[in-house]
DNA sequence: ACTTTTCTACGACGGCCTTCGTATAGTTTG
DNA sequence: CAAACTATACGAAGGCCGTCGTAGAAAAGT
């Protein structure tokens, strides 16, 4: 059974790199992320990543091309169910909750809430 | 300059001990931990705890009395803010958007989150 | 008093994470 | 071709995490 683990910090940083780039080398990944880690060390976690599934190789060209093997929004959920079960009894909904506390949300990110909502009350309506 | 580091996840096992059940001795704890934790282990972690700040030590009694030293919603926040940082581009409104669609909702979330979104409203057209 | 129980303190181990240096091999260039 | 460059692979070090055993003091029970 694959039990999920979640990403390291240092692998979510690369798994943003490459959901930001798309399908990258590893100098592409490294040239990102000059500021944060030597080249070998982007090479060693892209190795890693790759032994544990987080990322997929190309080795058809010499310089090995990698991706993410999951997309963000999937792993979003995964780390929110994480997050919701080790520190919100279980509830994504009072997570959501203290998400919105915590900031002032844009008029875009508010009007996403206002139809999400709507939805919410139509699909309650309709049972 | 605190430079906060999010609780591990055995340390913030024994926070919702203690956020539950309130300022407890090392065998409380223990004892409703005995599924996942030795006695020596919650001992050792609420030493180690105590070392770092998480937790405040009353030790006037030969049982030393353990509280949490931060509010569960302000670590929840502390926690919000940070996986908003390494996985939303620093975005608690998209982590919240996710964290709805992940689940749904009860009527009395739904309730809380009118509530917010008025709220958000209100303040709005205050400006 | 002595034995048993109940504490805290401490040390140590194994594991994982992150780091990077070095080895080695393939590729380009003068 | 030889030198310089660019790749991957690998090993090792250092740090933190979570685990628990053991030692030894204090308290309670008999």
């Amino acid at each position: 059974m694959t039990a999920r683990r979640r990403p390291t910090d240092a692998e979510l940083a690369i798994l943003r790199v490459l959901w930001a780039q798309g399908p990258s080398t590893v100098r592409e990944v490294a040239e990102e992320m000059r500021r944060e880690s030597a080249y070998t060390t982007v090479l060693k976690l892209l190795q890693i990543m790759t032994d544990k599934g987080l990322v997929r190789r190309d080795e058809s060209a010499r310089s090995h091309v990698y991706r993410a093997a999951r997309t963000e929004r999937a792993t979003q959920r995964q780390l929110v169910r994480d997050l919701a079960d080790r520190a919100f009894g279980g509830s994504a909904g009072r997570l959501a909750m203290q998400a919105l506390a915590a900031k002032k949300a844009s008029p875009r990110e508010l009007a996403e809430i206002r139809a999400w909502l709507a939805e919410q009350e139509r699909k309650r309506e309709g049972a």
